[in-house]
DNA sequence: TTGGTTGCAAATTCTTTGCAGCTCT
DNA sequence: AGAGCTGCAAAGAATTTGCAACCAA
């Protein structure tokens, strides 16, 4: 989990940061892989899950598992909750969740907490609609 | 996600929520394989995996995607929150974490919340002990 | 009776990795 | 110069699926 080798700033691993930081979309690593390809199209797939493990390393990026076997990933260190969609898998983020105070699991448990995440799972509004257009 | 037709309790069906009910461990399906063998030896793993989906579909399990490639399984339909060990993995429930109001998320995005899910990430005892012996 | 379910094995999907050559620092 | 990084392709891990036989309702 924590690297120790010295990591260096070549044209792929910016590339990605960058375009993980430019949505908010909670992209795949295909996803990004396939935007990275239109800036730099000898880019490779294995390239760039390679860079989001170490930016994830780094602590620069976060991995996202929530629904399926496919890692989703987020640029936004912001302490702040998703809303995900069971039947479209969508990823959307959620403003004004007050963060919870983990203080009492170091002293009941002696967990040492790094982060939180809070996922809201449900329907999003468009597959509402879609599951009931004639109620 | 919805399940439309009926379904049948079958003894594997039936092996499969029972060992998952009688653990706190949240355990993968190979785990719940192996552990539905020792009282039915003629169990695949395939047929593990489809009843977890069965299962998770009728609303009686729960999948955690928390970290890593691998679902983890969880009977206990209580709301509780989790502990994740960033380290060697191990899934704690965490109890007295109280649940967050949802209702903003339909007045203000009409998104339809069924449950929501806390997880804390950190490193647990054991994994600090380890990792500063001499500190 | 019959349609959901099973065991088996092969297929799929997502992610990691070995290697030889390349490039940041 | 050299340690980290890349593209490529193959390997690996987790999960799903096609099929013929089976069995719960």
């Amino acid at each position: 989990m924590v690297r120790k080798v010295r990591t260096r700033e070549t044209r792929q691993r910016r590339l990605v940061l960058e375009t993980l930081r430019a949505t908010k979309t909670h992209p795949t690593a295909e996803w990004i892989f396939e935007h990275v390809r239109e800036r730099m199209p000898s880019i490779s797939l294995g390239t760039v899950y390679r860079n989001l493990n170490v930016l994830r390393d780094e602590g620069l990026v976060r991995e996202l598992r929530v629904n399926g076997r496919t890692a989703h990933w987020d640029a936004d260190l912001s302490p702040h909750a998703h809303f995900v969609c069971a039947t479209c898998g969508v990823i959307r983020d959620v403003e004004g969740v007050p963060p919870l105070d983990w203080r009492g699991l170091k002293d009941l448990v002696g967990c040492e907490v790094h982060h939180q995440r809070i996922d809201f799972h449900g329907e999003c509004p468009s597959c509402l609609r879609q599951q009931e257009p004639s109620n």
